[in-house]
DNA sequence: TATGAATGAGGCTTCATTCAT
DNA sequence: AATGAATGAAGCCTCATTCAT
């Protein structure tokens, strides 16, 4: 059911999903729904906690452990093959439904929040260790660099679904690279030293 | 109509916005609406056509013809701005409507793929001016910068609404200044000089 | 427009032809419909004014005028063909609308009676002319034959837009034309004597 | 709701019958209505299955299992007795929804063919036992002489609708017999003696 | 837990008509 | 004569939810 509704929501968006959708597709009936669920919001609910959850504990579709440059690169470009395993008609889960939010979404918005504040903390994680370790220019900020990497990855899915192409995406997804790049740093030999 | 269309659409998007609304917000009947619309698909196409004009003419609320890299900061800024009149509730109204695409929409993404083309456009002109004026490095592809630009103001628009709050945005929005004018160089004397 | 209203009642029947299809079809406007009808139930009226007109000076599609038992043959033929071009996906154009009466259609109701009316007295005319010739039974009634006939007519096409097949149409019109010439006598001598 | 949506069917026809029609008759709600039949079209389909079912186990209003040419008379005899009911403002309550047909109302259609067959087979078999006990004649295709039948009273019963008089009915009902009698044989002694 | 009947508001659209020009 | 804007009731259907079993 949780399944299932993800996966409508991926598709439709949370509007065009109606509660007789998700037991549709999930082969329930009236009753489990209202049982399981307070509501359609509670689904929601439901449906956000456990990608947060997913998130957490590495089992999303995406990495977002990110250990080294190279699995940063992957964390992007992770995003684009999912998004192309759907021929492009497809968005970013968690964006599309963020783009439906409205006054008085605001359980589902604070859910949104949290999941893209996790999300943030993982990849902040990645470039903090970077500067730990020398690699990254003390003048970085892992948070915005974090920040900029979500909204760079979000940006080019929308536009990559809009279009249905993958190309803008790319593009976006090599500049952002190429902007953390210029953050990055040699260790100096002096530093591991003595 | 098309004026409180293009509004409640912005507002709550295309799924949560019924004909009924339109026509009250408008102060019109149900025979009006169909009158002029074809249907609720047709009020889209309109409304999004009526942007692309905006756009075009240069009457939106943001200006898209930038002429210099001041100009460029401008076209950032307005976004946040125009998103901070909203106390932050709001998205883009185009990203919006773009995130609640779904397969059989495909008239909507055209009209959509066509509007940001022409933004892309208008983008892509000032880079290659810039460029031709030696104020660009020969390496950039003014389009690829054109179409980084809006997926980085999309992707930050879109985590600020979620957030409502426009720290990312604003971060993003530095992040991408400061990538693009890695670009930037100063025009050589050989050109001055004669 | 009468045309038009004519095509489409045959088609759809009367109450699935709106006259928004009426002027769609016939190239017209709003006004125009409303400053020729004084409603839709007017222009039924017309169309079916036009149809008792067409059969009383025998511009109809089926000749009504019956001269002969091989004329008749033609009458009943005719209906058949004409059904059959549209590959018995309509009945007869008038009891296509009969069948759709409901208590308050009664003008409507009247014009359709008048109708048949007409159509009765057009074969009845055939059949007393024959009674005169002695060529009919003296017993016959040629107005019960009449009626008979229409309704055989009428049952048969109503029976093979139903199977979109006119084998029961052509048993009836079989069996009508069979039982009609029961009725059929050898003029007596008194015509060859002098 | 079934019985309802028949009886409303059978007054006003198919098309001026709506789901709200049936819904304040049966005295049910919108979501009733549609928890109980995929669509309008579908609560046509039950009700024909339902008509179909009664004419199958003998349930109907009219007798349609026929064991004796007084029965056939009764047969044709209760049609004539049922419009009177009605003081002949409706014709058969099969036929109303058959001349309603159009293009794309296939499902109906076929449940009506449908129907009109299982009439026809109990038409028939009475022929068919009637030729098999020598009392109709061996030329006689009992499958043609119920086709005849049905569309006897067919074509009677909507001429007695647009009338609003039983009288034309009568007089096809009566041809109808006269003619369907000269089939009729005298058993010859032979088969019944010895 | 589970089933599915019941509810009524609302969504999108067409209808028949009137009105101002 | 003609145009097409305007009106609001109605048509068919889906939605989100509750209730009885």
């Amino acid at each position: 059911m949780l399944e299932a509704a993800a996966d409508l929501f991926h598709k439709q968006g949370l509007r065009a999903t109606s509660p007789d959708h998700v037991m549709e597709a999930s082969g329930t009936g009236k009753g489990q729904f209202y049982h399981y669920f307070a509501s359609k919001e509670g689904l929601v609910h439901e449906v956000l906690q456990g990608h947060i959850q997913a998130i957490r504990i590495g089992a999303a579709q995406v990495n977002y452990d990110v250990r080294s440059w190279a699995g940063l690169e992957r964390w992007f470009a992770t995003h684009a093959q999912l998004q192309e395993a759907f021929a492009w008609t497809r968005g970013c889960p968690f964006g599309t439904i963020g783009n439906e939010l409205a006054v008085g979404d605001e359980l589902v918005r604070q859910d949104l929040s949290l999941l893209f504040e996790v999300v943030r903390g993982k990849l902040a994680l990645f470039f903090a260790a970077e500067k730990a370790a020398g690699r990254l220019s003390g003048n970085a900020d892992e948070i915005k660099l974090a920040d900029f990497c979500i909204a760079a990855v979000q940006g080019g899915m929308l536009m990559a679904k809009i279009k249905r192409d993958g190309a803008a995406l790319a593009t976006t997804i090599d500049a952002a690279m190429s902007y953390l790049k210029t953050f990055r740093r040699r260790p100096e030999k002096a530093r591991t030293s003595r």
